[in-house]
DNA sequence: CCGATACGCATTTTT
DNA sequence: TGCGTATCGG
């Protein structure tokens, strides 16, 4: 085995190039790589941990930060290819799931419980709101999310409410935005935040920090335990990520940290471009290692992307090249409007599946913002061109979702404020407005959450009617027995004992408009989904899978990862921000218009400025073999036709990787039967194709989404299977499972419930599948 | 407590 | 324009 493992090693090192490989075996000091679009990032950041496991770290010992659950979860799987097994007991996720991993173990210390909730941002927009209601300030001008986000910046960078009361210049930018008492809003927030045992994502940074700070007993612990430290995506991490990694890094200095600070996009959520600028000052000593081969696309691609990327002044130098094809020049559209410029793209985008033989998913469209994809959805309807759209609201932000989840909350946490306004009145029960007043000010004036004024509403003066208190004490036993529930059964019972008990089933099930049979759906699937996760756990060995497990995966999951199903032959439309990380081999990056791409608001600012280019960077660097650029004399925006002009960004790319007009003018002619005189195309448009308004449902809005599949490894996993059929299993048969691949039946033993299997899989190892809820199909 | 209507506002969003 | 929220009236 031991040998066995030693030439995979080598073998995988042969596979790395000089730069890679320095960087893979550099382990003796803290180093920063600095990793161009396309040039092999995450293999260096696996193979670096395979590597370190060769060299005899425990992997519990290893701890490696993302920002995307979908980027640990790739990761994990790849190390597990080079390593097996041992790859599970790696610390490996995303900044909030390992800190909130932390900090449900050592809650008390900081005045939590561990099943606090972590609140969402519209869970937290909404306290905001309310708080911002009792404090009798004008929500015009105390806008909700404005507040929200002052708050959560200074959190990223570490600034707890009395530092922020105290803080001059803080205070002066807030009176300069009219929101000086933005501080009160903050303590309020933070208290209300405590008093409700919940955590906003931001929080599951702050305290992790202030754990470490202050109980250095703790922070000894965990930097006992993490030999080595590596952190993806460093480019976007903020001060309070920075500070942390610091605190559990500086005495052992054993450090990795990837990045591309020409990919740096996230500046508007906290990201700080500073801390990989200034890593190797911060680090003294740290090795640096650039990756500037890029694998991914053409010459030119890469070459018209440097010499935009040239054109920012802050950043670390590097010559990132390709080896690959030169390939054609990029190509420029030039739209007389943005419904010519979604034809132009979907012929394209036709034409080269026909005659170059690509298959749809080959292709993405990349918009600034996602208003821009409604154009391109027409016409791509219009040639009936298959595509799916990303973004939008996720499937956990469903209202009917989030009801019921307020639910489940409650259940593990009855503190939880927004949980129980939102369902204190819903569905119906007659506690109106007023009632939720009462004990909100009681809770206010007491200092206590709103359940427990609830629970004991005579000590805290509630002054209500006895028809009222009947009615609270109803609730009361209601959430009362789900509590008790939840203590004692799994996650999958209770959850759906309360979808029935709640009484949402019989709201929704009341009629039967399109609306409500989404819901249905949504919440069918929101509880398969606890099943899926109830099964998965246990395949692992979990034997008691409780809702405050599931909640706590649930609240740091987003549609990311949601793998959409049957849409691996589609066209990509979706923003710039969230194709960071994709490839595809044909890009069209749109709406290449001063104002739009760059952004109106990013206008004031030099650095703002430089981020819309490094996103321009970031959309060019997406294309392997095509990309073209488009953009439209005029558009529509907020029901008014604006004309706009070419943006700067095309003037930054320089010329020879460009084609530019002319072209195009033959393919509008040739392929596009629409009339071309146009005086106005939105009409034209409108009166030629009036079905293809009225016809268009609002489908994404209305249809259920999938929740995210548990641990799933691809989208093309097999269809799982019940107890039923896996009970025909034998020893000889080979299996294809979900998440460990194909594998061998070694033994079967036990009867039904009990049917349980050892199965030796090719990539996973070894495992004991009960059968009852192993998710596989039969293949041989 | 719901529905109709008016109003205002409108980047990007890994958790 | 088109949506989500606020508010008023029944």
């Amino acid at each position: 085995m031991l040998r066995k493992q030693k030439t995979m090693d080598k073998h995988y090192l042969d596979e790395l190039n000089d730069g890679q490989r320095a960087a893979v075996l550099y382990n003796d000091g803290p180093s920063l790589v600095i990793a161009g679009a396309g040039s092999g990032k995450t293999r260096v950041l696996t193979y670096k941990i395979a590597h370190l496991l060769e060299l005899g770290y425990d992997p519990w010992n290893i701890l490696a930060l993302t920002f995307t659950n979908k980027a640990a979860r790739e990761m994990k799987e790849r190390i597990a290819r080079q390593v097996g097994d041992r790859a599970r007991y790696l610390w490996m996720g995303t900044f909030h799931s390992i800190f909130s991993r932390i900090l449900r173990m050592e809650s008390q210390t900081i005045g939590f419980t561990s099943n606090f909730t972590i609140y969402d941002s519209s869970d937290s927009k909404s306290l905001i709101k309310s708080i911002v209601k009792e404090m009798q300030l004008d929500d015009k001008v105390y806008k909700p999310g404005m507040i929200q986000s002052r708050i959560s910046n200074a959190k990223n960078r570490l600034i707890l409410p009395d530092a922020y009361a105290a803080d001059g210049n803080i205070y002066r930018s807030d009176m300069d935005a009219k929101v000086p008492a933005t501080r009160d809003i903050y303590r309020r927030y933070w208290e209300r935040c405590r008093q409700s045992d919940a955590m906003d994502f931001d929080d599951l940074l702050v305290y992790t920090y202030l754990l470490f700070k202050d109980y250095p007993s703790i922070r000894d612990k965990y930097v006992s335990q993490f030999h080595y430290v590596l952190v993806d995506e460093y480019q976007d991490t903020n001060f309070a990520q920075h500070s942390i990694v610091l605190q559990l890094t500086q005495e052992r200095q054993r450090v990795c940290v990837v990045g591309d600070d020409a990919q740096s996009i996230y500046s508007f959520r906290g990201a700080n471009i500073d801390n990989i600028l200034k890593f190797t000052q911060i680090y003294r000593g740290a090795k640096l290692f650039k990756l500037e081969q890029n694998y991914r696309s053409t010459q030119t691609i890469v070459c018209a992307a440097n010499s935009l990327i040239a054109k920012n002044s802050e950043q670390i130098h590097k010559e990132v090249f390709s080896q690959k094809d030169k390939g054609d020049p990029i190509g420029v559209f030039n739209a007389y409007s943005d419904v010519e410029e979604g034809d132009i793209v979907a012929n394209k985008i036709n034409q080269l599946h026909h005659r170059e033989g690509y298959a749809y998913s080959d292709f993405a469209v990349l918009y600034r913002t996602n208003a821009q994809s409604r154009i391109f959805e027409e016409a791509l309807r219009k040639r009936t061109l298959p595509y799916k759209i990303y973004g939008g609201l996720s499937f956990y932000q469903r209202k009917e979702v989030k009801d019921v989840v307020s639910y489940f909350r409650l259940a593990v946490n009855p503190n939880d404020e927004e949980a129980f306004k939102r369902v204190l009145n819903y569905p119906a029960r007659g506690i109106g407005d007023t009632t939720l007043n009462k004990i909100l000010g009681a809770a206010n004036e007491y200092n206590v959450s709103l359940w427990k004024v609830l629970v004991a509403p005579l000590e805290y003066g509630l002054n209500i009617n006895k028809g009222t208190h009947t009615k609270l004490q109803g609730f009361r036993e209601l959430i009362e027995g789900f509590i008790l529930a939840a203590q004692e059964k799994d996650a999958y019972e209770v959850g759906s004992a309360i979808v029935r008990q709640s009484g949402i089933m019989n709201e929704i099930y009341q009629d039967r408009t399109p609306e409500n049979l989404s819901r249905q759906e949504n919440i069918e699937e929101l509880v398969n989904g606890i099943h899926d996760f109830c099964a998965t756990r246990r395949e692992e060995g979990n034997e008691h899978v409780m809702l405050t497990d599931y909640l706590s995966e649930i609240s740091l999951l987003t549609d990311q990862d949601t793998d959409k199903e049957g849409d691996t032959e589609k066209i990509t439309l979706m923003t710039i921000h969230s194709a960071k990380g994709l490839e595809f081999k044909n890009v069209f990056v749109v709406g290449l218009e001063e104002n739009l791409f760059p952004s109106q608001l990013s206008m004031n600012s030099y650095r703002e400025l430089e981020e819309e280019r490094r996103l321009f960077y970031v959309a060019i660097t997406r294309a392997e073999d095509h990309c073209f650029l488009s953009f439209a004399k005029s558009r529509f925006k907020y029901g008014k036709m604006e004309f706009s002009s070419p943006s700067r960004f095309l003037k930054d790319i320089d010329v020879r990787y460009l084609s530019v007009p002319q072209e195009e003018q033959a393919i509008r002619r040739s392929v596009d039967n629409t009339p071309r005189f146009q005086p106005s195309p939105r009409f034209t448009s409108f009166s030629t194709h009036p079905e293809v308004k009225s016809e268009r449902p609002r489908v994404e809005s209305v249809r259920p989404v999938s929740p995210p599949k548990f641990m799933r490894v691809s989208a093309s996993s097999p269809r799982p299977s019940t107890g039923v059929v896996s009970s025909a299993l034998q020893v000889g048969n080979v299996i294809e499972h979900e998440r460990f691949g194909i594998g061998e039946v070694m033994k079967v033993e036990g009867v039904g419930d009990n049917c349980k299997a050892t199965v030796k899989f090719r990539n996973a190892g070894e495992k004991q599948l009960l059968l009852k809820f192993a998710r596989f199909k039969v293949i041989g």
